[in-house]
This record gives structure tokens, sequence and C-alpha cells, in this order.
DNA sequence: CTGAAAGCGCTTACAG
DNA sequence: CTGAAAGCGCTTACAG
């Protein structure tokens, strides 16, 4: 049936290690007998078990992805990022998802005693961040793709918050707007804090709101401050998605956007193209992390030292009609 | 180091074949040695190593999920419902991209030889329809996620397009309007046309335009519509990027939505929440899709025939602003 | 009810 | 440069 390295030995008129040695190519085999086996190789279509040479090695040249939800606006942009990566270098990927709660995570634990993988990689994993630590001290190679400022106990990559937030800023101040309404995520992740510092730097004051990443949180603050009689000339909301509220809001209280207040959003989503009007936003590379995040691990695999401090990519300001340029 | 059988069955003081027994929990074995070993089990974290039992069983218990591009708009709704189904059933799931193109292939179709999973799940993977075709004649069971009307020769999962249609043009006509301007994706794909035939059985009048499934596509037609001085009173949008592609047209023709025109889509994106106004759009149930595909391949995993026609599930008319009921 | 042995398909010292 | 043999960690007839 299955085509195994005997059979092909056998054709080829050699042991099954002189093929392992031409299949792993080792030096020391003769030219002649090399190219035999692998004339013998193509002819048969033989590809060595993955699962066999697995068990052989002691390593499975796979690597897990740990993610809570495969349906988050920017996951995919992640998991393309790390599955080119992780493609190109010959390794499988395998996907779990914390989705499903405690089932789901003891079903991960148990393909982590069970050697699936050799080594993690983890997008924003919520409350887990404490099993994970004690895996990575395990042994378990480790890296967090970090878009929340968790700053965990193992390698992970992040992106510059607090640059972000300050080019966003000094966009707002530049097009001549000084009061801003500062919309938050939970103080309690670091990239709110750190987006919302580099804000400040720029133009200090202002009202901050703090909420949910979420539209409602957007739709609810530009409400209220407008109901309270605060005023103010533009907006900074922590993510796309409170901005998008924002921006409802405004139209239904008959404010233009950007004339009499502009907004700025954080993440670049692809929705952040068809709000009305399109949306100036923080760009976060998120395939980059992802990317940078695989490569690091790949790294780490092939014996090197991965770095114990974040890697950090820079952020861009991307200028759409929500708040155009001065 | 690692904890295997062997540790187990010494600590347990029975053979390594009465080990597997429990843990394969076929009923032979004496109450009180099966206690005994599910201690020691306990006791040392033992969990069976997934590459030497699918070595030994000839089966990895590992799903291979093969997409185009992770970044799709409702792709992760389908792998969420994948992924939900696949690792409640105990089973690891692979992710394959044909991002990278040949070399990506290349790669899979070298993991399906290396035997790296039992079965494969697909979600529209463009043009390696015959090389799925062949894989799955050779004996791979493989199921494919539908929403372009492919039918392929192997079983599939596909949602009712032509009934989707049909509800569009149902519901834009009990609000009173007569005088469509359909825009559609490419003909050659199935769910274009079955989609298109639905609308008309309902709504034989109106403008077809044939275009990409894009936003771009979708401003281009009703520009191009408008300039021409045909008149219409709404849009049936193929997908809801082409929707969003109109509605922007429309409001920068000075056109309300939905007083003077009103909008249809087509998918249900997260992002049609936030067009302005919010999208009426037939949904497509992505999630489900996926679900239903995973419990169909995992079906056929445990020896249950795959039915050979499509697993159809209905689509769904969501009312928003853009076309508000009558 | 239980165990010794062979086998799954590879790799890797070891010896020549 | 090459091969016989042991081993990776399991499962599964087979025998008792």
């Amino acid at each position: 049936m299955r085509v195994t390295i005997s059979d092909v030995a056998r054709r080829a008129r050699v042991s099954k290690t002189t093929v392992s040695r031409v299949l792993n190519t080792r030096g020391e085999v003769d030219p002649a007998t090399a190219a035999r086996v692998r004339e013998v190789i193509d002819a048969l279509g033989y590809v060595p078990s993955s699962g066999a040479v697995g068990l052989a090695r002691g390593a499975s040249r796979t690597v897990g992805v740990l993610t809570p939800s495969l349906t988050w606006p920017w996951m995919g942009e992640v998991l393309q990022g790390v599955a080119d990566t992780v493609e190109a270098a010959g390794y499988g990927l395998l996907l779990y998802t914390c989705h499903r709660g405690a089932d789901s995570v003891r079903h991960f634990t148990d393909q982590v005693s069970a050697r699936a993988f050799d080594g993690l990689l983890v997008v924003e994993p919520e409350n887990t961040l404490d099993t994970l630590t004690s895996l990575y001290r395990g042994g378990l190679p480790v890296v967090l793709v970090d878009d929340r400022g968790h700053r965990p106990a193992f390698p992970s990559v992040a992106t510059t918050n607090r640059a972000g937030g300050a080019s966003a800023a000094a966009h707002l101040s530049a097009s001549g707007r000084s009061r801003p309404l500062v919309v938050t995520g939970r103080r309690d992740f670091g990239c709110v804090r750190e987006r919302l510092d580099g804000f400040r730097e720029v133009l200090p004051t202002g009202l901050v709101v703090e909420g949910e990443f979420t539209e409602a949180t957007g739709r609810g603050a530009v409400e209220r401050a407008l109901a309270s009689g605060r005023t103010f000339d533009c907006v900074f909301a922590h993510n796309d998605l409170i901005a998008a509220g924002a921006l409802r809001a405004l139209r239904e209280a008959g404010l233009r956007v950007p004339e009499d207040v502009s907004v700025v959003g954080f993440d670049d989503l692809p929705m952040a193209r068809h709000t009305e009007p399109p949306l100036t936003t923080v760009r976060q590379p998120m395939r980059e992390m992802g990317r940078a995040a695989a490569r690091l691990l790949l790294a780490g695999l092939d014996g090197e030292p991965i770095p114990d401090e974040p890697v950090v990519l820079p952020t861009e300001l991307v200028v759409r009609g929500s708040a155009p340029g001065a």
C-alpha cells in the first residue's frame, strides 16, 4: 500500500540506513549511490512518514498555535503571518482554540503532554498566562503575540503602543485640534496605558473615558459626553470598533466628521476602510507580528537563543477621511 | 525525562499491554488492576505520545484544513466552526494555506503523502479542485466547504444561494421596490448563477451588472448606472463588499439610502453592521457550515459513509437600515 | 484477565 | 562509504 523506506531500500539495493542518509543529506554517501536512491524515491513518490520521523527523532517539526478565538477581526492577519513563515520553514501548524473554555484548555494541555508539537505560538490567551509561563519554564519553547501589553515572563512580540498614541495626538494637533475626547479600553491592559501615555505626552488636555474595546463603548462615550455638554473637537478611540461607535453617535447627533469633530482609531481593521467617512487610524502590523513571532520560535527550535525582551514592531498612522491631514 | 507507558507499567507492576488496555478502555481488564493503573497514570501525569500512538495505529487523529487565505472576512467563522467540532472530538487540527502559491501546494501535498492527517477539510481552494479530487479518489477522506457553488466530485457543505437570492427579491418587492440594479460576482461561480436565478424568479426585471466580489465593483457599477441615466430603486449586491461600494457611490451621488435607493447585500460580514446605514443582507451561516463539514468528515473517519450530495444549509435574511421592512 | 513479542516507519550510534 | 541492530513509544494479534 503505502511506500516505506524499506521499499525504497529494496528497490535501490541499499540499506534503510543509506536511504535515510540521502534523505537527510548527510554527506557520507557515494554520489552514485545517492543518485540511484534519489531516482527510486522519485519513481516511487516516496515521502517519509512524518509520524515515524517524529518518533525516531523526538521532534515533530510542528508548531502549535493557541488562540482564544478565530473570529477576532485581526486574527486572520496574525495567523496568515504565522502560517506563511511556518510553512516556508517546512513545519506543520497545529491550531488550538480556548474557545470552548475549560474543555478546550484540557484538550490543549493534553496535546502538550503528548508532545504533539515542538514549540508554541500564543495569541492573546487571556487567562492562561500562568499556565503558559509554567510550560515555558518546563522547557517548552513559547512565543506570545502580545497586542495587549501583557509583557509575559517569556519571549514575545509587541508593538509601539506609546508611539502610536503619540502619533495620533501629533496628527490631530497638527490639524488644529486641541480638545480631545479619548475613549480607551480597560486600563488593566498594558497597551491602554501605553497608548494613553503617548497621546497625553503630546496632547495633555481633554477628557478620558474608560470602557471596553467595543462599538457600544464608543457610541455610549460620545453620547454621554455630548449630553453632559462637554465640548471636544476630536476623538481618539483606542481601537477601531470604539471609533466606529463614535462615528455613529456623532452622526446621529448631527455633527459632521471631520468638519466638527475628527476621529482617529487604532488597529486598522478591514472595516476601517468602510466606515463613513473612512477611518484615520493607527495601524498595528498584525501580520508582521505573526511573522516575527514565528521566526523567533523557529530560531529557538533551531537552537538559537530567543531574546527575553519583547521584539517591538512599529505602528503606522494611516490617514483617511475621518481625520485628514492639516 | 518524559513519562512513557513503560514507566506506568513498571510502577503499576503490570505489562505495557495492560496499561494500553486501560488507556483504550477495552473491557477485558480486572477492575482492581485497572484502578491501580489509573492511579499511577494520574500520579505520573502520563499522557500517551500522540506520535507513537499514531504510528502504531496507522492513524493520527488529526484533521487537515486547507484554505487559500486566512484573511478573508468570513474565514475566521468557518475555522471557528471547524475547530470547535474537531477539538471536541479530541482530534488535532493541522492548518495549511495555499497562500504562497506553488510552494505552499507542494508543502501541502507532501504532508498528505507523509500521512500527517487522517482526513481533509477544504475551504474554497480555487485551482486545486482537481488535485483534491484525485486525493479523494486515492482514498483520502475529503469534505469541501463550498460557498462558491463548485459542486465538487466529493462530499461538500453548501448553502441555499438560490433561496437567498429569492429572499432578497421578496424583501425588496414587499417594500415596494421594483426596479433593481443587480451587481454580481463572476458568472462562472455557481453561487452567482444561483443567487441571480433565485432573485429573478421573484423580480424578473431590472439591470444586471457582472463584476468581481469587491468594493470597487459595487462602486463602479452604481456610478456607471447613474451616469448612463438608468433608473433603479434598489440594489442587490452579490456580497457585502459590493454592497459597501454601492452605498458609498450612492452617497457620493447625493442619493439617500434607503429613501431613494435601498440596498441588500450577501454574506453578513461583521462590517455589515458598521456601514452607513447598516446593511440588510442575506446571511450565509459560515460557522455552521464549518461545523457541518467537520462533523461529516469525523463521521467518515469513524467509518460511517459520507453522503455524496452536498449538505445544504439555509441562508437567512438579516434586515437592517439599508433596506428596512415594508 | 494478562503478558511476551512483533510490528508501525523511521533514525542513529556502532562497527567495519 | 555502508549496513545490522537497537531504539523511539505505542498497539495488537497470539498464547496462556
